[in-house]
DNA sequence: AAGACGTGGGT
DNA sequence: TACCCAAGTCT
């Protein structure tokens, strides 16, 4: 092998052969039996593969499993209403895959008669598959020799080339895709990639890799000079902005009022109540909130405190909404992050008395609690839900 | 080309 | 607690 910024290869013929052969014996004995290893169906590698962007294995799964339930071939899942296919994606978060998928589904039902195209540089066409996914299906199941780059496989080849500079940058991203071109074998290159991204998650870890139970040390760069804990180099960290938002359940009768969130807004497809971001937050509702976060025993007989308070959000409501409603209930505080945000929301329920729900969205409804189970509501609107719908 | 996009689990 | 990370893609 040769350093880092050389662009000949990194392998001699011999090294690469070994190389092949030591991980795929590896892979034989080690690879976990995951769903998606046990078929070759595009379709199922597809589904796998963009759920897994961004997601854990173990929240994958029950998913993966449920969603195949509901849309056994893509078929189903062409001709499903898009709010079906986001209710199954509800809580796995990135709801754009979801919407992306149902997309392609529709794509490939209409123009490729349900045929997957078998190339990386035609799957990459479609909407929600990018280089990574589009080698993957390429090689998964169509086993043909196109070479990946995701998390697992990029902090492995940066390791075995002492890969010195930020992952970050286009050269870098570049020269591991022409590593994983020169790597990838005409033989076997959906059961070598894989083998890869197996070793990177089981061995190549990111902190504390188990370089003794490495089959392929003696190849590896970083591991030869003692440097595997420093290389990758880590990312620069993005700094977290702290927002408000506020949340209000309007009942009227037995119905709360819902929104859907437009394209373009985060949770673009989904459905909450009433909420909206709200950085000018008055002191005193803080005080509300870390009271309730610390204790609720006593909270509530602080009436004085409350009716003050749920005047305040009275107006808000009024101001931004022409929306009149009648508060009745503080019922919880939760916080979550988003990416680079760290969202501090507080939600409270009334009555609605007065004015055009239509100034909230163009998509308002009314729902009925049995309803509310069946729309795609975000996170914290399904949490917010589920304290509602335990108290009726 | 940097920033947006969600959530849960591990340390 | 706070921070990092996870089978990326899109704009």
């Amino acid at each position: 092998m040769t350093n880092s910024t050389a662009d000949s290869p990194h392998f001699d013929k011999a090294d690469l052969k070994s190389f092949r052969a030591k991980l795929k014996r590896w892979y034989k004995v080690s690879k976990r039996d995951l769903p998606w290893r046990k078929t070759s169906d595009a379709y199922r590698i597809w589904l796998s593969e963009i759920m897994l962007q961004q997601t854990t294995v173990a929240a994958v799964i029950p998913y993966y499993e449920r969603f195949l339930n509901q849309f056994p071939s893509v078929h189903e899942l062409a001709v499903a209403p898009e709010s079906h296919v986001l209710k199954l994606w509800e809580g796995l978060g990135y709801y754009s895959r979801a919407r992306n998928i149902h997309k392609t589904a529709k794509l490939i039902a209409q123009e490729f008669s349900s045929d997957f195209p078998q190339s990386a540089d035609d799957l990459q066409k479609l909407p929600g598959i990018g280089r990574y996914t589009a080698g993957a299906i390429s090689s998964f199941a169509f086993n043909r020799p196109a070479p990946i780059v995701e998390a697992n496989t990029q902090r492995l080849y940066a390791r075995l080339l002492a890969y010195e500079d930020s992952l970050q940058t286009t050269l870098a991203q570049k020269q591991l895709w022409n590593f994983a071109e020169e790597i990838v074998p005409q033989r076997d290159p959906g059961e070598f990639n894989q083998a890869l991204m197996e070793l990177g998650s089981q061995i190549c870890k990111p902190v504390d890799p188990a370089c003794g139970a490495c089959p392929i040390s003696k190849f590896c760069l970083a591991f030869q000079q003692g440097r595997q804990v420093e290389i990758p180099r880590p990312k620069m960290k993005t700094e977290l902005t702290d927002v408000v938002h506020l949340c209000v359940a309007l009942k009227k009768g037995s119905k709360y009022l819902l929104q859907q969130y437009a394209e373009g807004e985060r949770w673009a497809g989904l459905w909450d109540f009433v909420r909206w971001e709200q950085n000018d937050f008055p002191a005193t509702l803080q005080t509300v909130r870390n009271k309730c976060d610390t204790t609720s025993s006593g909270l509530f007989e602080d009436t004085e405190l409350y009716a003050r308070e749920f005047a305040r959000i009275e107006q808000l409501l009024a101001d931004r909404y022409q929306l009149n409603a009648k508060l009745t209930d503080f019922r919880l505080s939760i916080r979550h992050g988003v990416t680079r945000y760290r969202i501090s929301l507080m939600c409270f329920a009334g009555e609605y008395v007065k004015g055009s729900v239509k100034t909230i969205s163009t998509s308002a409804r009314w729902v009925s609690k049995s309803e509310l189970a069946e729309y795609p509501l975000s996170k914290t609107g399904r949490k917010f839900a589920e304290s509602l719908i335990a108290s009726e």
